[in-house]
RNA sequence: UCCCUGGUAGCUCAGCUGGUUAGAGCACAUGACUGUUAAUCAUGGGGUCGCUGGUUCAAGUCCAGCCCGGGGAGCCA
């Protein structure tokens, strides 16, 4: 087929009054007489005008929306307001039937959940064609200023097995058999006593959790089975923790056997717990009265967890440190809001044997460890959340590189922000220090918002109109002063604002919602900074994409370098590393990075402190033996740069096919 | 994972403190129309009120659990 774009159509003058074929999906057929063609190649539409006595009404009424349509015709001046040309139609051919009954996208305004839930088709509409027509845009022009500076494209592996890059949880590659993986043969180094510690304390409080429960949840089996049913092929445990498996496991069989008028009694041994509530109607329990009880235990449970998270167990298992680490969070979380915070609605507590459970649980883990040595890598593997190691490798010998692939986190987060699997750019520089970072990273941004600005323009003015609309729903205060395009123009236009995060703590000291009690988390220098502290630097303090440097050594990657005394950010209030995360406005944080330590001592020292195993990263290590130089890189979401230059507000519209939590359809 | 909020026609939503046969706009179907711009006008069809259980003479409406969506938080890019 000889086809002529819809954009060449409208735009090349030269074809105007000449006959061109083109080919698209009916957006809207008006009056019987026009069809509103769209190719994809612009957002704009070709109007194709029919002569009705040459097209029969059975054709005409093929015109239905998305049904696919090749027009030849010529194209001449508009008779119409809406455009400059238009095409007379001599003959028309529909290519595929669109049944409008069925198809259902129709030619209105819908709500981008609506959308987001047929994403095979949303490219059919305005607002995506848009978003992906600029995402390629980006994604080029990322390409294209790494080029022109000289950077080399380095493909970082997807597949790795070192599980000490520390960004967040990882999605496990294996070919290993899920329903029954080999098990570890030799018994690993436990900390009985304190097994027995917890059994003895504990164990009846959990049956008779599990009892009470019983009563009123007799989904309880199902659960019991799927979390803590022993199946029938278990291996047997020697020792005391075969025994301790077997009489958890009974106990739960026990308990499920029993009917309801046998477990009067032990229900008054409950501890405050979120079922409590569901009791307090047909037992009489105060949950004030035992706030006090339950906060002792789940306090004891904290510092137990918190001896298991030190190594205690004997056992160096990263499922394990992710489990009890993530308990700890949950009791420190329950803690705080069981106790006092008035701001806050009380959490229902959970009571001690929900955590007694989660010991289990844990305990499970260890007494099932995988025997990783069969797997396809003859070792545990995992898929990317970063090539920063394995391209500060490639940097150090190459100069400048860049990667630019996907990267998954298997985090449970559930945000306007966050995927499972999104793209990241990760440059890497040989001999650059954090001063060259922040330039190369404020130079990226800026070469890829003038790349929109130029090749982007309808799609830009049409996006630009859908916020404009869409602020217009929006209270007065929540809408933002600047319209997209503007917004563009002035990032373009203006240096980020760079500051270290000692001054940024200062400024909001003495802000106005820290005055007024306003902010929800504290400030001090040693925080993380929250979401509420950078949306008023970037959004209310400066009014434009800030910089922060100098980040407390507690609260950053190992990989970052230690400050000294005259480096950026050295803060006598503590130790700073040479970090930096450029924020922006709605979007939060947009990159990462930092110089790397390059000192071996000091690195070597500093992953010991973070409880890091040196050995694994023998590789990485190597380089600061073998010619180390300084050097920095970032990290950049594409996905939420896409979303500023789109002014779109969920991630999850800016990928074709959003992978979350819980949702992978497509 | 936590907090808030929602789930009623294909879509967007109304349905007050439980009470007759559950509504509107758009979409869709049929008809009309030689210039429309999300065309317009007339007529028509369309619903297990997210699922399960409970309270009640009576549940879209009240209660509990579960599922799904949206916003916010944490984790981060």
């Amino acid at each position: 087929m000889d086809l002529t774009s819809i954009k060449a159509a409208l735009d090349n003058e030269s074809l105007t009054n000449t006959t061109v074929s083109v080919a698209g999906w009916v957006r809207t057929f008006r009056n019987d007489r026009f069809i509103a063609l769209n190719d994809g190649s612009t957002i704009r539409n070709l109007q194709c005008v029919i002569d009705q006595e040459q097209v029969d009404a059975s054709t005409r009424g093929r015109f239905t929306t998305s049904a696919a349509v090749k027009c030849t015709g010529e194209l001449v001046a508009s008779q119409g307001s809406g455009q400059r040309v238009e095409m007379k139609v001599t003959t028309v051919e529909v290519l595929g039937d669109s049944d409008a009954t069925t198809y259902p996208i129709q030619p209105k305004k819908h709500s981008l959940e609506f959308l987001r839930e047929n994403a095979h088709l949303r490219f059919r509409t305005n607002t995506y064609s848009a978003v992906f027509r600029m995402r390629h845009q980006v994604s080029f022009g990322i390409h294209e200023y790494f080029d022109l500076n000289g950077y080399n494209y380095f493909h970082a592996p997807i597949i790795t097995a070192s599980d000490a890059e520390g960004a967040g949880e990882l999605f496990r590659v294996t070919t290993l058999p899920l329903e029954k993986p080999p098990r570890v043969k030799r018994s690993l180094p436990i900390n009985y006593p304190l097994f027995n510690e917890i059994l003895e304390r504990y164990c009846d409080t959990v049956i008779d959790y599990v009892k009470a429960h019983e009563t009123i949840q007799p989904q309880l089996g199902k659960y019991i089975d799927k979390h803590y049913g022993v199946p029938p092929d278990m291996p047997q445990i020697p020792g005391d923790t075969g025994l301790m498996v077997e009489y958890q496991y009974r106990h739960f069989r026990d308990l499920l056997s029993k009917k309801p008028d046998d477990l009067e009694g032990s229900i008054a041994d409950w501890r405050i717990g979120e079922y409590i509530e569901r009791f307090t109607a047909n037992i009489d329990i105060n949950l004030d009265e035992h706030m006090e009880d339950f906060n002792e235990e789940a306090k004891f449970f904290l510092s137990l967890f918190q001896r298991l998270q030190q190594g205690e167990m004997g056992a160096s298992l990263r499922d394990f440190k992710q489990g009890t680490d993530h308990i700890c969070k949950q009791i420190g979380y329950t803690l705080s809001k069981s106790q006092g915070d008035d701001s806050m609605r009380k959490h229902p507590a959970r009571g001690a044997p929900i955590y007694a459970l989660s010991f289990f649980n844990l305990f499970d883990i260890v007494q099932h460890q995988v025997d990783y040595s069969g797997d396809f890598f003859g070792r545990e593997s995992r898929l990317t959340v970063s090539g920063q190691l394995q391209a500060e490798l490639a940097a150090l010998a190459l100069g400048k590189v860049y990667t630019f692939g996907p990267t998954f986190r298997a985090e449970n987060s559930n945000t306007t922000r966050h995927l499972a699997e999104f793209w990241m750019i990760e440059p890497e520089c040989a001999f650059m220090d954090l001063k060259g970072d922040m330039d190369l990273a404020e130079g990226l941004c800026k070469h890829l918002i003038a790349r929109v600005l130029k090749n982007s323009m309808d799609d830009l003015q049409f996006l630009d109109a859908r916020l404009t609309e869409e602020e217009s729903q929006k209270p007065q205060v929540q809408r933002s002063e600047m319209g997209l395009i503007d917004r563009l123009k002035f990032v373009l236009e203006n240096p980020f604002e760079r500051i270290t995060y000692t001054e940024a703590i200062e400024i909001l000291l003495r802000s106005k919602p820290y005055q007024k009690k306003q902010f929800q988390f504290p400030v001090e220098w040693g925080i993380d900074l929250q979401s509420e502290h950078e949306r008023y630097l970037v959004e209310k303090h400066f009014k434009k994409p800030v910089i922060v440097t100098g980040y407390p050594a507690t609260i950053k990657a190992f990989y970052m370098r230690t400050n000294a005394p005259g480096d950026l950010g050295y803060s006598e209030k503590g130790k700073t590393v040479a970090a930096m995360d450029v924020l922006f406005p709605g979007i939060g944080e947009i990159i990462g990075g930092s110089q790397r330590e390059e000192r071996l001592d000091v690195l070597e020292a500093r992953m010991k402190e973070m409880g890091l195993d040196t050995d694994e990263l023998w590789w990485y290590l190597d380089t600061r033996k073998f010619g180390t130089v300084p050097h920095a890189g970032f990290g950049l979401g594409l996905e939420r740069f896409v979303l500023f230059v789109t002014g779109m507000s969920n991630i999850r519209d800016v990928i074709p096919f959003p992978r979350t939590p819980g949702s992978a359809e497509f």
